[in-house]
Parts: C-alpha cells; sequence; structure tokens
DNA sequence: CATATTTTGTACCGTTTCGCATTAAATTCT
DNA sequence: AGAATTTAATGCGAAACGGTACAAAATATG
C-alpha cells in the first residue's frame, strides 16, 4: 500500500515533512497572518504546487491540525501507561506538553490547537469541528484513566472520573495559554505540580 | 478635566462606543482577520478618522484590549466580594465569565483575550505583553482573596494561596477556550462547579 | 470677520493577498 | 519511441490590504 507507481511525474516533496514545515508556520504566526508566500518559503514548494497537494490555505491548515491532534493523543496514551500511578500519569501528560509548547525561537509557541485554533473557531465552522474534537478527545483518554483509578482505589469511588478528566484538561489549556503569554518554565511547572497534587489530592495513597 | 473646549472641529463620535464596537469586530474575527474596512464599518468611522483617533490597527487593538481587561478587573473584584464564602466567590467569577463568553452570534465568543491575543503574543511583542499582565493581575486578584480564605480558616493553613489562585484561572482559561471551541452552556457550568467543588474542596466548612 | 486648528470625507498609492492559467519537465503505459 | 498523465515552475490578475495626501467642513481664538 505504500509505493504504487502512479503514473504522470512523481512529486519532489514528501508530504508528512511538508505539512510538519507548514505546521510551524501557522504555530508562530497564525492561521489568519501566515501567507502562502510564508508556506511556500517555509515548505520550499510553489505555491500551485501547495495548491495542488493540498488545496487551499484552510485545507492545508486543517491537515496540519489534524497530524498535531493524532501525535498529541499518540503522546497522550503513552503518558497514560496504566502501569504507572495516576500521578506519575498526570506529571508526564504535562511535562511532555511544556517540552512541546515551551519549544519557540523568539517566544513560546504554546499548543498549536488552542493557541491558533481558537481564533478561528469562531468564523470557521471546520476549525471548530476539529478543535472541539480535539478537545473532547482529549477529556476522554484522560477520563478512561480516571475510571481505571476509580476501580482500583487510586481514586476514591466518590470522584467523577470524567470531571476530574475535564479539569486535568484545564490545567493543560492554562499552560498553553499561559506558555504563549510568556510565562516563565519554572511557573508553568510549579502549576502543573500544584494541578497534579490538587487533582489527584483525594487520593489517599 | 472633562468638557476642555479644544480648538479645531469637534469630534462627531464617542470613543468609548468607538471602542466598543471595534472590540466586538476584534472578538469574532481576531486580529489579523479583522480589516481596516471591517472595523471601519463597525464603526461608522471613515479609515483616516480610526487612524487619527486611534493610531494604526495594532494601536486600536492594543486600546480594545485594555479596555477589556481593566473591565474584567472591576468585575472580578465585585464577584471576589469578601463579604460572601470563598465558594460563592467563585462561583460568581465563573458565573460571569460565561455569561460574556457565551453571547455570541454564531458561535460563542469566548474571552477576547485569550481568544484572540494569544494567537498575536508570539510575533507582537506589545501583544504578549498585555496578555502576561492580564492573566497575572487576574491571578493576582484572585489570589488576594485566596489568602484572606486561609486567614478566616475558609481554607486550611496548609493551602498554597498562589496555586490555589492559578488554578482557579486555570478553569477560567479552560472555559474560555471551550466555549470558543463549542461547548455547551451546560457542560461549561458542569467544568465550572466541579472546579470550585476541587479548589474549595480542602475547606470543610 | 479673519485666522488657526482639528476633524471629516474622498480618493489614491504601493504592496500584498489568494488563486489560477499556462507552459515545461518527468515519469508510466502502450 | 510516442502518447498519456501527473507534477513543477513562471507569471499573471483581480481584489483586498494598511496607510496617507488632500481638500472641505466645523469649531475656537484674536
Amino acid at each position: 500500500m505504500k509505493d504504487e507507481k502512479k503514473r504522470g511525474r512523481p512529486r519532489a516533496f514528501d508530504a508528512k515533512a511538508t505539512l510538519a514545515k507548514a505546521r510551524d508556520v501557522f504555530w508562530d504566526r497564525g492561521f489568519a497572518a501566515a501567507s502562502l508566500d510564508n508556506l511556500s518559503a517555509a515548505t520550499n514548494l510553489n505555491r500551485p504546487s501547495l495548491y495542488g497537494a493540498f488545496g487551499d490555505k484552510e485545507d492545508l491548515y486543517l491537515d496540519t491540525l489534524e497530524g498535531y491532534r493524532q501525535d498529541g493523543m499518540y503522546a497522550l496514551a503513552q503518558a497514560l501507561d496504566p502501569s504507572l500511578p495516576l500521578r506519575d500519569n498526570l506529571a508526564r501528560v504535562y511535562e511532555g506538553a511544556l517540552a512541546v509548547y515551551l519549544h519557540g525561537e523568539t517566544a513560546a509557541r504554546g499548543c498549536l490547537l488552542i493557541g491558533t485554533a481558537t481564533v478561528e473557531a469562531v468564523e470557521r465552522e471546520r476549525v471548530r469541528e476539529v478543535l472541539g474534537r480535539s478537545l473532547s478527545d482529549f477529556d476522554g483518554e484522560i477520563e478512561k484513566r480516571m475510571r481505571l483509578a476509580v476501580e482500583r482505589g487510586e481514586l476514591p469511588e466518590s470522584a467523577d472520573p470524567q470531571m476530574l478528566a475535564r479539569l486535568a484538561s484545564a490545567v493543560m489549556h492554562s499552560l498553553a495559554v499561559r506558555a504563549r503569554a510568556g510565562d516563565s518554565r519554572e511557573t508553568l511547572e510549579a502549576i502543573a505540580r500544584s494541578g497534579v497534587e490538587l487533582i489527584c489530592g483525594s487520593a489517599r495513597s
């Protein structure tokens, strides 16, 4: 399913690598301020090639968002390894997020979705749909782990897995915004630690 | 200090009302996607008048952000009325926020700062500065109330007012993002309730 | 009333924007 | 080898962009 020789002239670029470069442009500038010329320069692709391969600017943007979402979900599942205590799971989630969020040149980039899709969500339905789905998928994955924690006794029976998951996500949303607002790594790590403590606090383990 | 008769032709518009209309445009479209024509149409002001009164687009945007920040700080101080229990204070903060965030035509607008300034913060230092200051001022105001709560015994001595305040803000940040992502009022209210419960949970009152 | 000063409205400028039309190049199929 | 097909590259073009020059209008001052 990989190397089906297609008929015409072969592509001189790797679609995945191109998407990654386009993603970085959107990440820094946002969707609206990223011009096709910016994207063309960053990907070393002419505008017509970009257009032919990915569609218009919004299509390309949605592609990068979808890839980012999938990468995030994979990293989340890794961090939530159920053989580790819930506390460690959450700490790993935040640690991994901060590693991504703080990687910026002039200023930290935060989260691609929260940092750049949120602003477009009001007027672009497709963006709003991806953003909404990304957030709720994220919640859902954490919720699964929370439910397991209740079953195992890591959390008391009275704990509400769905709500705890949403609050765990809330801390991440805040880290994403604050990173982009210029908060220091130390501050963000302190918030992450306190978040873990508060959410796992009811666990007497 | 109000009605100093200035020399030339008087202004035919109210600066504050104009800023409010411009703010609405930025709120829906974001800074980058809001054109001077959009702003001119919404404010019923010609572009040169806009420019003369508020400077360039970024200046105008920063003005609206600053006004929004001040309004928010005032509303926050009101909600944190120290004659009420901490629980009620937090609930009022979130209730007031949701009333603002859910007011949208097609989709909910969320928070002007988190929804539209975050994306510009990376490349526009002045926006990043206002956003950072807004977030930390907000944290600080809640922190004051948290410290009072510890003094009064609403929270245990072991509670960390600064961190609890930052986590209380985190819930707000999440509400802001989720509103714009299309979450329902019911969902957001449930998150707010759970947030209050979790943060005030250590209070045995 | 004349002058100075500020705001308003029209029109315009150079640039950038997105998207596409067209042609050249590279590969497979016959 | 030649036809068919897909991609690459150049360049165009109409529209939108932010910003400003300039003249007309409206007020205060002398």
